[in-house]
RNA sequence: GCCGGAGUGGCGGAAUUGGCAGACGCGCACGACUCAAAAUCGUGUACCGUAAGGUAUGUGGGUUCGAUUCCCACCUUCGGCACCA
């Protein structure tokens, strides 16, 4: 057989026959196998949008790597795939083209999987959960009952942030940015009064912050912690002069004999009691302008402050001091209890409140050895760093006591506490939209709100309903659907008519994963107690404050309500970087700079397309799209394809060059081993085509039969395997080897082939490379030193000087010092 | 303002623990094959310099025999948070 012989590499051929394959066999199947460690590797759900977009390609494909390489290590991996299906892309298209928001989504969802199915994924599709399926939203409804019997879930009428594009309210997670605008379309929100479902994410605010038992990247933690917010300090209650009390939190108790006024939010209950006479006016005309005003004007932070007093006082319990009682739009409802205790001197807010209306500043910081701080001339507040003065009893006490004592003090005094704020808020679930699951509640007039029982679930979507947005829940106008009996007393009862937050499906898709048709409850028990929890879990960042935390709220509660076990869901978290147009944009169909996964499979084959994904940038890091960039990896495949199926004939190469292949596959295991432990997708492919190189050169010196090229041979279609799955199962069918490659073993690094016999020494002089000398591995350190010192470049460069000193470092290199 | 990521050739990037900076690939240039082109193969490719050599990992310092790597102070950029008490 000639090079003739081969046929050209076809992968639009060998791909499709394949998948086939592999399909009908069930190779990728994975069931319960206690002889096996497990490993459950997952990627974050897409959602049926439409087409498979080189994004999901981009996150999915070097995940399929991985999990084929822990399969091939001898793991028993499961590597499922579903879809979020719910949400409003759906009835946002649907209402565009006149379809049903089910029918769009469906026949997406059926493009979607062939696209899927085009990678060569190792998918269990049998393992697949669309989560607007009614057998799996059953277990989303039934989960909301279960969060709402253990006091998890609550219905609040509040002011809420609303998206007037979707026409819903929102999660506070879910409004970014400065301008505050909706997460998903980028329209600014406004606040409205609503009835709303939420859950109590608040009540695991402190445990989120525990990260001790997971491996997730720093960047995630630190988005989570800083969404959390925790602030330490302490409750102070004041009273009133009609004696309400009226509590504030600070960060800064110690500061306490510093309040000169306090500041009262708008809304806060206490302003109209608080108000006199002669100031009502005033106050009224304040709270109208502050209604008027969006949050994002009220919380501009550049803004100049605005307040009026509202004439009423408060008792400072510190020192019985009578203060003015104001109420501005700096302080905020939202946060802590709405009221602040204002210290002009040390807070840079309160000090130009203060400059502005004219109110005392009073100093109880004092830094040591500073200049003593007058309140009149100061021309900002002064970090309050130092010992306290001015503050009666607790005068003199240093910085390092300060909080210890001040609590100490208020407790005595029954005004105040320590305590721990949290910028979270609680999850609010209800959306005011039809493609969702609906929460299933029921108002009965006699009963209040009752749960729908379990017997009843799933509260189903009705098909018929004018999906059109109005901004009140499309269920909520279909003429029959909301009517139905109380669980409890059977009476005429309503149907809440919102639905739940998709996030909600996304929280739990990984344990419907494990039994999808499963109907006595959310998963099968025994599928749990074997795949349960995620192993390795990847996706983008952007999820960080969203999906990845309402997730790991979801575990705690359900572990808390015995459904399942463990802080937490997911152990390894990796995040990908995201792929842009090749303008360095983000794509979008508008710019026209998207790159279509299917194109690229057609022209080039799922396999190039997969290993350019793993090569062309750091996978953590994303990068703008090359075109060209992915013939590197075309020509690398088509060198493999010709390389590995050549005959051997002719010469056969020496013990020392075969000892040298041998030495650089195995190198090369070594690294790629590594690196995909490590998730460093890139350099497998850089190393696979360094070893193809050196592989090449050996088999044009050396064509004959030799053990250690077919061994080469051998190894390298199994490192090639995760990477390129077709390919590599088809040089190795065609070479006779036993199908399929997918359930071969990773090889073994062979440590005493892949030990180097010499090295080359660094010959430094003054940390300057002067030379490069090959010198066998065990060199002594005499002989390395002489032999940098006798070197001519070395001598050159000294240029007559004595060396000060040698240094040596075994294997490395020679410095010398001169 | 606070918190975090990232700054290395024309481009994407590589460099176990502080020890050969620029692997691998794209692009480019030249050459081979070809009537020609594509494909393929080969050679070269950080910068300055004819060379010897010198200069280079965002900037400026520091530690060290030796720094892309460690420390300090900055700059740029991306992301998050922010009148949060």
């Amino acid at each position: 057989m000639s090079q003739a012989s081969i046929p050209t590499y076809d992968p639009g051929e060998i791909e499709p026959r394949w998948q086939q394959r592999w399909d009908k066999d069930g190779l990728y199947n994975s069931d319960i196998d206690t002889s096996k460690p497990k490993h459950y590797a997952l990627t974050m759900l897409p959602y049926p949008s439409g087409d498979l977009h080189i994004g999901h390609w981009y996150a999915m494909t070097p995940a399929d790597a991985r999990a084929r390489f822990m399969r091939m290590r001898g793991f028993n991996v499961l590597f499922p795939m579903g879809f979020d299906a719910f949400g409003l892309p759906a009835e946002n298209a649907a209402i565009k083209k006149n379809i049903h928001p089910k029918t769009w989504t469906y026949a997406n969802i059926e493009r979607m999987r062939l696209q899927l199915k085009s990678m060569g994924g190792m998918f269990d599709w049998r393992r697949e959960a669309i989560s607007a399926d009614p057998k799996y939203y059953k277990w989303s409804q039934w989960f909301f009952t279960q969060l709402y019997k253990h006091g998890l879930a609550y219905r609040k009428h509040s002011p809420v942030d609303w998206c007037p594009n979707c026409n819903t309210t929102l999660a506070r997670e879910q409004v970014w940015g400065d301008d505050r605008h909706c997460e998903r379309c980028g329209t600014p929100v406004i606040k409205k009064d609503l009835n709303q479902w939420f859950f109590k994410i608040t009540n695991y605010a402190e445990e989120l912050l525990d990260f001790s038992t997971i491996d997730w990247p720093e960047r995630v933690k630190t988005l989570q912690t800083n969404w959390i917010g925790k602030s330490s300090g302490a409750s102070v209650t004041f009273r009133t002069e009609q004696g309400d009390p009226l509590e504030v939190f600070t960060t800064r108790p110690d500061t306490l004999w510093g309040v000169t006024f306090m500041v009262l939010a708008p809304e806060h209950p206490l302003v109209a009691k608080l108000t006199s006479a002669t100031q009502k006016s005033q106050v009224d005309a304040y709270l109208a302008e502050t209604i008027r005003q969006s949050d994002i004007q009220r919380e501009a932070a550049d803004k100049e402050k605005t307040g009026v007093f509202t004439g009423g006082y408060a008792i400072n319990p510190v020192n019985g001091e009578k203060i003015p009682v104001w109420i501005a739009d700096y302080v905020l409802m939202t946060y802590g209890t709405g009221a602040i205790m204002a210290v002009p001197a040390h807070d840079q807010r309160d000090f130009e409140f203060a400059r502005k209306f004219n109110l005392p500043i009073r100093v109880v910081i004092q830094p040591a050895g500073e200049a003593v701080i007058d309140p009149d001339t100061m021309e900002a507040a002064v970090p309050a760093k130092g010992s306290m003065v001015n503050s009666g009893e607790l005068t003199g006490t240093p910085e390092n006591k300060a909080m210890e004592k001040i609590i100490a003090f208020l407790e005595a005094k029954k005004a105040g506490h320590a305590t721990t704020n949290y910028r979270i808020r609680d999850w609010l679930i209800s959306r005011q939209r039809y493609w969702g699951a609906p929460i299933p509640m029921v108002f009965c007039d006699k009963c209040g709100v009752v749960p729908v029982p379990d017997d009843q679930l799933p509260v189903l979507l009705p098909d018929d309903v004018e999906w059109k947005p109005t901004g009140e829940s499309p269920l909520k106008l279909h003429p029959t659907w909301k009517k139905t009996t109380c669980p409890q007393c059977g009476g005429p009862a309503e149907r809440e008519t919102d639905t739940m937050d998709t996030f909600m499906c996304s929280s739990w898709y990984h344990l419907r994963y494990l039994s999808p048709n499963y109907d006595k409850g959310p998963f099968d028990p025994a599928e749990y107690n074997y795949w349960a929890p995620v192993d390795v879990y990847t996706g983008g960042i952007e999820h960080a404050t969203m999906h990845l935390i309402y997730t790991r709220f979801f575990q705690k509660a359900l572990r808390d309500m015995g459904i399942a076990k463990g802080p937490e869901p997911m152990l390894t978290l990796r995040n990908q970087g995201i792929v842009l147009g090749e303008d360095s944009e983000k794509m979008s169909k508008s710019r026209g700079n998207v790159v279509a996964p299917d194109d690229l499979v057609k022209a080039y084959g799922a396999d190039s397309v997969r290993a350019y994904l793993m090569f062309f940038a750091r996978w953590d890091l994303g990068a703008p799209w090359n075109k060209t960039g992915i013939d590197g990896t075309v020509r690398w495949l088509r060198r493999v394809w010709t390389i590995m199926q050549e005959p051997s004939a002719g010469k056969s190469p020496s013990v020392e060059a075969e000892k040298n292949l041998r030495r650089r596959l195995h190198q090369t295991l070594r690294s790629v081993t590594r690196d995909f432990e490590n998730f460093e997708f890139n350099t497998i492919v850089s190393g696979l085509m360094e070893l193809l190189n050196d592989m090449q050169k050996f088999r044009q010196e050396n064509p004959g039969p030799s053990k250690a090229w077919d061994e080469a041979v051998d190894v390298y279609l199994r490192m090639l395997a995760p990477v390129a799955p077709h390919i590599s199962e088809e040089i190795w069918s065609r070479l006779g080897k036993p199908y399929s490659i997918h359930t071969q073993k990773w090889p073994t690094v062979d440590e005493q082939a892949a030990a180097d016999e010499t090295i080359t020494l660094v010959i430094q002089v003054n940390g300057k490379v002067r030379d490069r000398l090959i010198m066998p591995v065990n060199v002594s350190e005499a002989d390395a030193k002489a032999a940098a010192l006798a070197n001519e470049a070395v001598q050159r460069a000294l240029d007559g000087r004595q060396p000060k000193q040698v240094i040596y470092v075994p294997g490395r290199l020679v410095n010398v010092v001169g």
